[in-house]
DNA sequence: TCTAATTGATAACCCATAGGCATTAATTAA
DNA sequence: TTAATTAATGCCTATGGGTTATCAATTAGA
C-alpha cells in the first residue's frame, strides 16, 4: 500500500489524458496495455481521485481528471526547462530564454533586441523559432515559450500583450508593374488585381486589415492565393499571379525581385506585440522585458 | 543508461540539499546511506550536471544546484498543492485557497473578506494560518501560501503587495490610569512611562512607526516589554507593567480589561497589505482579489 | 606521529515491483 | 449469432532500488 507517486505515473497519465485510449496510449508509451492499465489504477489509488470514466466503450477524463491534464502540462513543462536550465548554470551560461515570432519580425525589431541584449547579457542564449500567432499563444500558455513576437490584437486574460512596433503596409508589384513611386496613389488603383495574402490561421488581425483597407477604398480584393511565408508570396508576386499588401519592413531582408510601394493616406497599421505571461518563471525574461 | 528521473530522485536530492550530508539526509530519508548516494550521483549522471562538490570532508552544492534545489522545492509544493486541489474537485468543491495573516487581521477586514467570499463561492476552502510578516514573505515566494494578511512597506520586487486598509494608532492604558478621553491630548503625556511593543521580528514596520510616533513628540519611549501576542499585550498593561501603542481596531474582538485612547494629530497609519505572487496558479487567488 | 572516528563511494547480493503474456468480461458492429 | 475491440485480471519474469559489508580518505585527539 506504501506506493509512491512517480513521474512516471504522470507520464503515463498524460498520454492516456491524451489519447483517451488505452491500447494506443501503450503503444505511444512503448509499454504493453495490461501494464499501463495498472499504473493508472495505481496512481488513481494513491491521489484517491478516478481521474478517467471508463464508461462502456469510450475513455473520458473525469473534471478533476482535466484539472489534473492541463497542471501536469504545466509541471512537465517547467521540470523540463528547469532541467536545461540548470545544465546552462553548471556551463556558467546565465540561462535560457524561449522566444517564439512570427517570420515578419525577423527583419526589423527582433535581430536588434538580440545583438543589443547579446551585448548586455553574453552568457544568455536564445531559443527562437518561428511560429504562427496561436501556437505562441499556446506555447507562452504552457511554459514551451517565455515570449512570443505576434501580430494579434487581444490575448487571453492571464496573459500580457504589449505593442513594440507599429509599421505602414506596402503595396507588393512585379518589377515590370506599370505603377511606380510617381503614379501609385492610391490602393484602388489594384482593385482589378487578383491578391496574394497571409493565411488567416496564420494571423487572422492582419487578413482583416487588408480586408479592411481594400474596402475603405471602396472595393473587395479578389484573393487567389494565400501562404504562410512572406519568401512564397514574394515569389507568386514576381511570377505574375498577382499582387500583396504587406507590412513595409518585410522589404528588407529578402532578395527581392519585386518593388514594394508603401500605401498613402490609410489609418491601418501594422502592430508587432510581445507577448507573456506573468506566471513566467525565468528570471532571464525580465532583463529582456527591459529592452521592450 | 536508459534511465529515467523520477520524484524520488527529486526528493532526495533536497534532502541532502537541506542536510548537506549523505547519512544524516539517509536517515531522514529512512533508507541506508550508500543507497542514497548512488540515486544522487545516478541522477547526476541522468542531468550530466554535478550537483554536489564533495570537497574533502564536507558537502557543498555547486551553483547548477542551488538553482535546482530553489526550482524542485517550487515545483514540490506545486505538485502537493495540484494534487489536493484535484481531490477538492473530485469532491465538488471549487479548490482552496491558503491565507496567512497576522494576528491583527483577524479583527478587522479578515472575518468580512471570509463571509463575503463564503457568499460568492460557498465551496472554496480556506485553509488559514496566523504568522509573522517574514513567515508570510517567505511561504508566498515558496507557493506555500496563496495571499498573506501583513504589515510591510516593501516586498521582494517578484512579489506583489497591495494596502487594503488602513487604522489610526490608540494608546492602551490601564483601566485606573488617569488619563481617559477628555483629558488625552498628546502621547508626549506618557513619554515617562514604561511602553510594551510587538517584537520588532514579528513587525518591524510596527516597531518603527511606534518609535517615530515618540520622536515626533520629543522623546524616546523606555521599552520594558515585548510580545507577539496583542492578547499578552494587553495583560501586561492590565497588570502595570507599561501602557502600549496598537493599531485602533485591535479594541474589537478582545474581552478588554484596558482602555484604548486614539492617538490625535500624528501622522502615522497602521497600513494593513495583502502580498501575493503574479505566479501563482492558483484560480482562487483572482477570485479573492476581486473582493481586496 | 599514530590511532580512532567519521566521511562518502564501491561491491555483491536480495527482493519488491514494473511490465510482459495470456486470458477474461463486457460491449458493439456486422 | 459471431467477430472484433475495449479495459481489467492473474500469473510470471527480471530490472534495478535498497541492503549489508567494506574501503579509502580525511580529521580529531592523545
Amino acid at each position: 500500500m506504501g506506493y509512491q507517486l512517480e513521474l512516471r505515473h504522470f507520464t503515463y497519465f498524460l498520454a492516456v489524458a491524451e489519447e483517451l485510449h488505452f491500447r494506443k496510449a501503450a503503444e505511444r508509451l512503448y509499454i504493453s496495455q495490461p501494464g499501463l492499465s495498472r499504473q493508472i489504477k495505481q496512481m488513481e489509488e494513491i491521489i484517491g481521485v478516478e481521474l478517467f470514466l471508463r464508461d462502456k466503450r469510450k475513455v473520458t477524463l473525469t473534471n478533476a481528471g482535466v484539472y489534473l491534464k492541463n497542471e501536469l502540462d504545466y509541471i512537465f513543462n517547467h521540470i523540463d526547462f528547469t532541467l536545461k536550465q540548470t545544465r546552462l548554470i553548471d556551463q556558467g551560461s546565465e540561462g535560457e530564454i524561449r522566444v517564439g515570432f512570427l517570420g515578419s519580425a525577423m527583419q526589423t525589431i527582433l535581430p536588434e533586441l538580440l545583438v543589443n541584449v547579446n551585448k548586455e547579457y553574453p552568457n544568455l542564449q536564445f531559443s527562437l523559432e518561428e511560429m504562427s500567432n496561436y501556437l505562441q499563444v499556446d506555447a507562452v500558455q504552457k511554459d514551451q515559450l517565455d515570449i512570443g513576437f505576434v501580430r494579434l490584437a487581444r490575448v487571453p486574460k492571464e496573459m500580457q500583450i504589449k505593442t513594440i512596433h507599429t509599421d505602414t503596409f506596402s503595396l507588393v508589384l512585379p518589377l515590370e508593374h506599370l505603377l511606380n513611386v510617381g503614379n501609385f496613389v492610391s490602393v484602388q488603383q489594384v482593385s482589378d488585381e487578383q491578391f496574394i495574402l497571409f493565411s488567416s490561421d496564420y494571423s487572422s488581425v492582419y487578413y482583416d486589415q487588408i480586408m479592411s483597407i481594400c474596402e475603405d477604398k471602396g472595393f473587395t480584393p479578389k484573393v487567389s492565393h494565400k501562404s504562410v511565408h512572406a519568401q512564397t508570396i514574394f515569389k507568386l508576386v514576381e511570377s505574375g499571379f498577382g499582387v500583396a499588401i504587406v507590412p513595409t519592413s518585410l522589404q528588407y531582408g529578402f532578395d527581392l525581385k519585386v518593388k514594394f510601394l508603401e500605401i498613402p493616406e490609410i489609418l491601418q497599421k501594422a502592430e508587432l506585440s510581445v507577448i507573456w505571461k506573468n506566471d513566467n518563471r525565468n528570471p532571464a525574461l525580465r532583463q529582456i522585458m527591459k529592452f521592450l
